[in-house]
DNA sequence: TCAAATGATGATACTCCATATCACTAGAAG
DNA sequence: CTTCTAGTGATATGGAGTATCATCATTTGA
């Protein structure tokens, strides 16, 4: 199977070959790389879950009082390293957090980002450039890492 | 005339409709809007024109002694509200900066942007996605500022 | 030419985000 | 249970960027 696009427009990711969009356990995700199904992690898992768009480190500390500001970045840090939020580096310097619902490219893509998460990389595209944006429209061809480590053999 | 698009691969920008490229002046850019042009910015100027690559602003400091970190973090500021830089946030966070030599897309659009500089963006983009980028695309469609004024009438 | 006015500079202190430390807690395994 | 260790939270620390302010430089125009 060839590696397939993925458009990405200013509002919402489009896959170009209607696949079903199939969400991923976050928490599971964590447990089958050997780490803890912790009260903490649940929580910030649940929170961003219900947010329908990117939020600040900052932000999930103070919704979430009987977590620690410490834990809040290791989760954060964790949750990316596994690949299930997306990190957006605004171009005032703050960074945006957000889940990334992915499925594997190669072997039946879709690729899902919650709205306000990687749509708004293209925003801030937009402002590092001199003028007025009027438009954008970014392809990202990827795999998963699985796949990829197969490509590799 | 149209709107145009810029096509930007992931090395260099591609202008569409063949136009020639036109430097700005960056230290007359300043003195047109009420700056003046004085030492420091003139080092600065200079150091980011001779660079091939976007540059932390604690990079130039380094590479300056004789200017002042205050004073590298402002003539930043005050060159990328005259339009003549560009800021590219990074993943890790850090910001890089590079020269961007404009001209409008309206009257006759080349914009073209130093190596290192924008072609990070879509560097970031992927970044910002589980698995493993193969490749991307980034177009966008912009005016100058003057040029969209004329648009708002 | 010279003096007043204002813009710009640089040392320093400070703020804010993120990380490192470390004693302690709680989940996993037997 | 008991043991073992990953994980937690309060705190200290680090680093990037900003605010302050006395001093210096450039402009203006008398
Ligand atoms: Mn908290
Ligand atoms: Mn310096
Ligand atoms: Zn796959
Ligand atoms: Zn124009």
């Amino acid at each position: 199977m060839n590696k397939q696009d993925i458009s990405v427009n200013n509002r919402y990711v489009v896959s170009l070959n209607g696949l079903v969009y199939q969400p991923t356990n976050l928490i599971a995700a964590l447990v089958e790389r050997g780490h803890r199904a912790t009260a903490p992690r649940k929580a910030i898992v649940a929170f961003l879950e219900q947010a329908n768009e990117g939020l600040t480190a900052e932000a999930i500390n103070e919704k979430l009082p009987s977590v620690g500001r410490a834990t809040v970045y290791r989760t954060i840090k964790l949750l990316l390293e596994v690949g299930v939020v997306c990190k957006i580096p605004m171009m005032d310097g703050s960074h945006l957090y957000g889940l990334t619902r992915s499925v594997c490219l190669l072997c039946g893509a879709m690729v899902e980002f919650k709205a306000g998460t990687l749509n708004r990389s293209p925003r801030a595209a937009d402002a590092g450039t001199p003028g007025q944006p009027v438009d954008h429209h970014i392809e990202l061809t990827m795999t998963c890492d699985y796949c990829r480590a197969d490509e590799d053999k």
